[in-house]
DNA sequence: AACCAGGTCTCGA
DNA sequence: TCGAGACCTGGT
C-alpha cells in the first residue's frame, strides 16, 4: 500500500510497542490476534498477514497530518532538529486493553524484559495463532488462566491480575474510558493498582487519542533537563512539555524519547569496547 | 559486579 | 501536596 511521510523504522523502534522485532529487511509484530510482517520501500508498505489497508492506516494514524503537527510543535530550534532527524515518526494507535496491560507491566523496566515478560503472558495466556505465534490475552483468558509465577513479572503479577479480573467484571470500564476527556481518563486510569502518572499518560496517548499527554519516563525527564531547564516532580515536568509544545506535546514527546534512546545506546556502545579482559 | 530500567506505592511532614 | 525509600527481575 502507498504510504504518506512515515518512517516504519524509527515509528516501530521508539518504544511505544513491545511486540514488534527487526528481521532482516521485514518487521514481524502480532497486534491483538494478527500476526503481521511488515517492510518498507520508500512510499510503499509491504504487507504480508491478515492487515487490510484501513486496519494499518488506523494503526499507524496514517491520517495526522504530519507537517502540519510538525509545524505546531516546533516551537524551538532544538526540537525542530529532532523532528528533522526522525521525519517520518509516528505515534501508533494501539488497542486500550493491550495497551493498559501493557504499560502496566512496564514500570521499572527495561524495553528488553518488557517485551519479555509481554511475550510470556502471551505464550501463557493467549490464542495460539496459525503461525505458532500467540495473540494478546484477553481480560478473561489473563483473569482465568493458570500460573501467572512462570511469566516472571515480579511485584506486577498482583496488579496485573487484579486489572484483569476489574475489567472482565465490568468493574473497571474501558468505553467509559474511552469516553472520557485527558484530564479525566488519567484521573480514572489512577484508581487502578499499578497505574500512576506515567503510565496513565502512556495510554491516554497510545490509545485514547489524548494527543497532548506528555509522559515523562527517566529519558524524557533528562531531555527537559538538558534541552529546556526543567526538572523536578512528574507534575512539574509533564505540564511543562505540555505547555511548551501544545496540543501535540506527545508527538513532540516521542521524537525526544527516540532521539534519547540513540545517544544513549551510542554512548554506551562506544564506551565498551567489546570483550573486556578481567582484572588480575 | 554494581548500577539501572517507558514507575508505583506507602508513609511522614 | 511533596519528597524519600523500598521494590521483583534481568539487561548492560
Amino acid at each position: 500500500m502507498r504510504v504518506p511521510l512515515f518512517h516504519l523504522g524509527y515509528t516501530l523502534d521508539s518504544g511505544q510497542v513491545f511486540r514488534w522485532q527487526r528481521d532482516g529487511e521485514w518487521w514481524r509484530g502480532v497486534v491483538g490476534r494478527r500476526s503481521l510482517r511488515l517492510r518498507q520501500e520508500d512510499g510503499e508498505l509491504v504487507v504480508q498477514g491478515d492487515a487490510d489497508e484501513a486496519f494499518l492506516r488506523r494503526y499507524f494514524r496514517l491520517d495526522d497530518d504530519l507537517e502540519a503537527i510538525y509545524a505546531d510543535i516546533s516551537r524551538d530550534e532544538d526540537i525542530a532538529a529532532v523532528i528533522d532527524r526522525f521525519r517520518g515518526l509516528r505515534l501508533i494507535r494501539q488497542e486500550v486493553w493491550e495497551c493498559s496491560a501493557s504499560y502496566l507491566l512496564a514500570s521499572y523496566a527495561n524495553v528488553p524484559r518488557i517485551k519479555m515478560m509481554i511475550e510470556s503472558v502471551c505464550r501463557t495466556y493467549g490464542a495460539r495463532l496459525p503461525d505458532g505465534r500467540y495473540a494478546f490475552p484477553t481480560p478473561e483468558e489473563l483473569a482465568e488462566g493458570g500460573d501467572i509465577a512462570a511469566c516472571r513479572l515480579g511485584y506486577r503479577a498482583d496488579w496485573l491480575r487484579c486489572y484483569a479480573r476489574s475489567v472482565r467484571d465490568g468493574e473497571f470500564d474501558l468505553d467509559k474510558l474511552k469516553g472520557l476527556d485527558y484530564e479525566s481518563s488519567v484521573r480514572y486510569l489512577k484508581t487502578v493498582r499499578g497505574i500512576g502518572d506515567k503510565v496513565a499518560d502512556c495510554i491516554a496517548l497510545f490509545s485514547l487519542d489524548h494527543l497532548q499527554a506528555c509522559p515523562v519516563d527517566v529519558r524524557i525527564a533528562r531531555a527537559m533537563k538538558e534541552r529546556y531547564g526543567v526538572s523536578g516532580s512528574y507534575k512539574k515536568v509533564s505540564e511543562h512539555a505540555r505547555r511548551h509544545f501544545g496540543r501535540y506535546a506527545g508527538y513532540a514527546q516521542e521524537y525526544l524519547y527516540l532521539a534519547e534512546d540513540r545517544a544513549q545506546k551510542k554512548a554506551s556502545t562506544a564506551s565498551s569496547p567489546g570483550t573486556r579482559t578481567p582484572a588480575p
